[in-house]
DNA sequence: CTTTACCCTTAAACTATATTAAGGGTATTT
DNA sequence: AAATACCCTTAATATAGTTTAAGGGTAAAG
């Protein structure tokens, strides 16, 4: 729980009041490797930090083909925002790439926070902003010309995450084949 | 000023005093066609609304290639939200590919209206949403496997943009060089 | 009303990436 | 500890999309 904590005080300190509000209106979950946060078809029902572990939240095409969207690793958010919000089924599924603890807050939950203590309305404001920010660099970098150009981007934007994560993980969140990365690797070495 | 009335009261009505604050918050700008309303580099001043004409905001790449992100028409909003609200440069453009008039609200107004119309605070959370709903589409779409599907795909979304366009800024908008985009449509013709 | 700038199309040659297939390696799970 | 499922690589063949070039058409600007 102090990891959550910690994270809104990056922003704004936080009162015992605030720091208890925030801790009875958290639950904290253990989620197994390959588990679901989320499947298509189903409503979005909360915002999840992720504590410890890492998650993909990705769509899958008519090919049955998965595109990873976004990865959300210790200290980040994690959630179908649109779905959460206009409360319709997601085209997404949320899934743990490693075995994960989160803490999940819901949407009644997150409206008694924002009306009850406005520090929050704030702090999830900016959380919000940066997730748009987030999405936005991730459609620039999607539209880098060369499979090459988005891997050097990727690894110097998420090093953690590169050197974590499977290659196929990396593959689909690239948008080429593991083949093909495995070839692109293999090239950029030899460089 | 009417448009953008209508355009708040669609989700909540406003009262007298309401409508006052916003008009008097709102600047009216005639926009040329070619002219920006952001450059590379900048930072993003104004939450933009549409009142007739079409603009897009695009990235350029290493190799002067220009990717459109987003397109907007009569009664949406435009702005780089991040560079708006971090006050930072931002890496993209906002140019007018019709001759336009707009709605510009600058940061300052529009915390004003936060702060002294609550309403408003709600209206924009509800805007905000629906544009971070449409990035994340919008990145969906990017990763659909063919040009065929994310042609389609556009057609059935933005039937009335698909027809207003020049085809180079769909070309741009799909990830394809306009000549390709020939191609398709003729292809798709012939079936 | 004329000129310029922009837009659309076609086609041939080229390139980045996908597909298929196969073998060996490394984690998880039982 | 064994078995299974997953992951990485290489290479040959296949394809979606780019590049270059060229001609004609249409809309914007002086």
């Amino acid at each position: 729980m102090e990891n959550i904590i910690n994270h809104f005080e990056k922003y704004l300190p936080l009162n015992d009041e605030e720091k208890q509000a925030l801790m009875s209106r958290v639950t904290e979950r253990k989620i197994k490797r390959r588990q679901f946060l989320l499947q298509e078809g189903d409503v979005c029902k909360y915002f999840t930090y992720v504590q410890s572990g890492c998650f993909k939240m990705y769509g899958v095409d008519d090919k049955g083909v998965e595109h990873n969207l976004v990865f959300a690793a210790e200290d980040d958010w994690i959630s179908d925002i649109g779905s959460l919000h206009k409360e319709l089924p997601s085209k997404l599924f949320i899934e743990a790439i490693e075995p994960s603890v989160v803490l999940q807050i819901s949407k009644g939950d997150l409206w008694y926070l924002y009306s009850n203590h406005p520090k929050f309305d704030r702090n999830f404001r900016v959380i919000m902003e940066d997730k748009y920010i987030e999405l936005q660099n991730r459609l620039l970098q999607a539209f880098s010309s060369t499979a090459l150009d988005r891997y050097d981007r990727f690894i110097t934007q998420y090093p953690h995450l590169a050197n974590r994560l499977p290659n196929t993980q990396i593959a689909s969140y690239l948008g080429v084949t593991p083949e093909f990365l495995s070839k692109i690797k293999n090239d950029r070495f030899k460089k």
